[in-house]
DNA sequence: TCCAGTAATGTTATGTTGTATCTTAACACG
DNA sequence: CGTGTTAAGATACAACATAACATTACTGGA
């Protein structure tokens, strides 16, 4: 868990504050963004586009493509409904909506949960240096891959 | 730059450090691995294994297949020759050879320049972090997406 | 020298991840 | 209605990555 404490949501409750952000943005909550959504809160570890095309696709029996998903994920990414784990090529659900962090992922090597924790100092310094070399726009990426206790 | 001074390698200087860090691990420097890594340290940005394929292939008049520039840089990022740009799934030469550091990189969206600098107290403070949460082995992923000051 | 064993590289095949482009569907609004 | 706009689907392809197996080349002993 991050040093604060944030409502955390979960299932419907974890929708409804999705769709209100979305909403809040300007942007539609339909069935198919709804269903993704739902497949991509529903796994526990980063889930790929094609996981979730693959979930979507037989939940509504009804193909979902790959490359839809990835347009809503990107949405979902920009208005910080979810998280893209670069070193994962994946994804997860924000479990608190609208509430943008530096995300810092742990990612088990070996079982391939991740979790994510928020530690704004540390981030803070990552943008410091890297605006001392004359960044801007910046997105730090910070991940450690590693194994987790329970695999140990 | 980082926070400390190393003989900063190039050229052939570099290779041959390279080559005797290989050697001292008891690996072998062959033609192919010293062609890779010459192809690797000539590039200014992040190259992926086909990029690095496509270059030595050429400059050699001999195909050399992705999948074994891959299985090349997995030795070299094992051996601290080179580093993965897990951001930009791609490879930098490491211009200190055998000096292992979590390095951070500053990879600019706009011209795919990437820089790379050494914070051993920020990335300590990542490993810290992973480690108050039970993990072990850990491999800390700092990366920071932006645009450089040139392209600013 | 010759042979056997092993390490390195090559070949082929396939799977996964990510984009680009174009078409179609749904829907709101005058 | 017809038109404009946004979302979603279809198709194609480019880029990234790995697996399985064949071949070559080096090495150490008989």
């Amino acid at each position: 868990m991050g040093k604060h404490d944030h409502h955390e949501h979960h299932g419907d409750s974890l929708a409804d504050a999705a769709r209100d952000n979305l909403e809040k943005s300007g942007e539609k909550w339909t069935d198919t963004r709804a269903a993704i959504f739902d497949a991509l809160a529903g796994f526990s570890r980063p889930a790929s586009a094609y996981d979730i095309a693959e979930l979507v696709s037989a939940a509504r029996g009804k193909r979902v493509a790959p490359n839809s998903v990835y347009r809503i994920l990107d949405l979902f990414v920009t208005n910080n409904l979810a998280m893209r784990v670069e070193s994962a090529n994946a994804y997860l659900a924000n479990s608190h909506p609208g509430c943008a962090h530096d995300c810092i992922f742990l990612v088990c090597d070996t079982c391939g949960e991740a979790t994510h924790i928020d530690d704004d100092p540390l981030s803070q310094q990552v943008r410091t240096v890297a605006k001392s070399q004359g960044f801007s726009s910046i997105r730090p990426v910070i991940e450690v891959r590693g194994i987790c206790q329970k695999c140990t």
